[in-house]
DNA sequence: ACGTCCGTTGAAAACGTTTTCAAGAAAGTA
DNA sequence: TACTTTCTTGAAAACGTTTTCAACGGACGT
């Protein structure tokens, strides 16, 4: 008996009793299915990503999970995409089941994603033209000014001799950071900024270190795409007796727990990506709650420079 | 109709491309709870987990959407659970909406989660009973060996005065590596092993290095719970300008990712958890898959120590 | 040409809930 | 006492699928 389960309507305390007894007896426990089919609702969130590894995600994961969990919702996670036909599908499989969505897509366009235009949608670090951000929510952040301003802190250090160690091919956010990179050179009239192939990982780092150490001259600043690349750069960079900060500075991108524990400390660029991920869940049960509010979410957060102590001014090289 | 979609029986060309059309013409996707209310089958598997954040369990969850994607199967994750009322809660929101159950409760005996028994249920790390195995599959790693392992190796190098810095309160993982340590000590006939209270997290790290820089005479070798802990260690250690390995040696916990791009690298212990999260969906797809197999997994995998560089024979101290 | 069998197809039952509808009982009012 | 209103409760409809059932038609064999 539905009624007294979600204490719909009156029922005679004695009736009432009966049934909380026997269902406990039973263990009863209704059908989230049957209940979903009917009320259309779930309880449930979905987040489309295109990773699960590194703590730039377990960050965002976090924080998302802490408010779901805090309003009794679920996550429902599908992440390992790389083209988009695998996201069309885990957006086919993912419909119905969660009342809002959290898409994270750098690498693919969200039109390209046809999703239903039903259920509220976020979109956090995707690439959204204007004309398509009509009824959902976008949230990102300043990859671009992050490496602009990071540049420009350099410059002030008397750095002239710049790297960039770029993010994996095809990501938005990591053309926009080497975006902010090229910008902020050109600005400071220096033609001769040197980008290296790389990616979001530790080994991409180390890589990018080595073809750095043939260079000559070398550069005095290095900017990685992000801090597990800085991280890999830094140990194979120290590893082969450089001085950081002394010989080379590094900063990295995201600002991840580790980052503070590295030595020396990693300067970096910090993104609030935990309290992005609680953010768009909060948009999400906004949206849920009242469905008739017009109002979309069309923010790009700044990026701050975390100063640690893999920087140092360039004068003891000049 | 349901018969062209699933191909479910013989059906008149012309008609299936006039389903076919109308369908995409549409947009026609099937309810999935329309559909798992019938079929008594969702596609999805729950994980339960104390935590979603560091590598330890990025790299699980990884494992586990690998070749969960590969069997399109999608994933429900609840995290953030220290209470077993939350635990409870968590499990009813997850009966039924998943075909399978991966737990991973350091802090909570599973008896006291009231599971259900009609749906296949892998355990990971988590403190399992003999008499309680007979229904569910479990997955450990050899905590206590590990730190008996660590420390064998630590007095093969001359260590004699060692400290352990222990995992969070209530943990059975973290109590188990503790145990392991004065196990390893007990055998040698070392009485003098301090333990101090520590934690999972780089800060808790941090903070037991400060003790131990005001211990005297100080210990030659430290083990940490787990590896964000001894990085903190490290970290903090260093800072104080401690060498390390010179005058310390560390040995952290679970070989995350991270720990290998330390300056110097982490020696720690090797647990295959990407691996663990792979084959814990493996295990749950084949007993979705022969619901009759009554064979029940019940493994303690080793645990391997991962030399790298922050531990060295003690002979320079003595 | 007639009977049988197989392939195809439409209708209906089922899944487990919530919600609505209507009926019945109890209580209040004239 | 009779009528109306409110409270309680059982039955039935609905949600969107899949599966089963039965019926229909055609093809094949005798």
């Amino acid at each position: 008996m539905s009624r007294v389960l979600n204490n719909t309507c009156a029922v005679a305390e004695d009736k009432r009793l009966r049934v909380e007894k026997a269902a406990s007896a039973l263990g009863y426990v209704p059908n989230p299915n049957a209940r979903s089919l009917l009320m259309k609702s779930t309880g449930g969130m979905g987040m489309l990503l295109p990773h699960v590894s590194g703590e730039f995600f377990s960050e965002f994961l976090t924080g998302a999970d802490n408010v779901a969990k805090d309003n009794d919702f679920f996550l429902l996670i599908s992440a390992s995409h790389g083209k988009a036909s695998e996201w069309r599908s885990s957006v086919q499989s993912v419909y119905r089941r969660v009342d809002g969505l959290i898409v994270m897509a750098p690498q693919v366009t969200p039109k390209r994603l046809n999703l239903s235009q039903d259920i509220p949608t976020v979109f956090v670090n995707t690439p959204v033209p204007e004309r398509d951000r009509s009824g959902v929510d976008v949230i990102g952040f300043d990859n671009a000014g992050g490496t602009r301003q990071a540049v420009e802190y350099l410059l002030n250090l008397g750095h002239r001799r710049f790297c960039y160690v770029a993010g994996p091919e095809g990501a938005f956010d990591a053309a926009e950071r080497a975006k902010g990179f090229r910008e902020a050179l050109d600005s400071a009239g220096i033609r001769d900024g040197v980008i290296l192939a790389g990616g979001y990982n530790h080994e991409d780092g180390a890589l990018a270190a080595r073809k750095i150490l043939e260079m000559d001259p070398r550069p005095t600043a290095v900017l990685a795409a992000n801090d597990y690349c800085a991280l890999g750069l830094l140990t194979e960079l120290q590893g082969a007796g450089v001085d950081v900060p002394g010989e080379v500075s590094i900063i990295g991108f995201d600002n991840v727990p580790s980052a503070a524990f590295s030595a020396p400390g990693l300067t970096t660029l910090g993104v609030p990506i935990r309290e992005i991920g609680e953010k768009a869940i909060e948009r999400l049960l906004h949206r849920i709650r009242r469905p008739d509010d017009p109002v979309r979410l069309s923010v790009e957060l700044p990026v701050n420079l975390v100063v640690r102590d893999t920087t140092a001014p360039v004068l003891r090289q000049q």
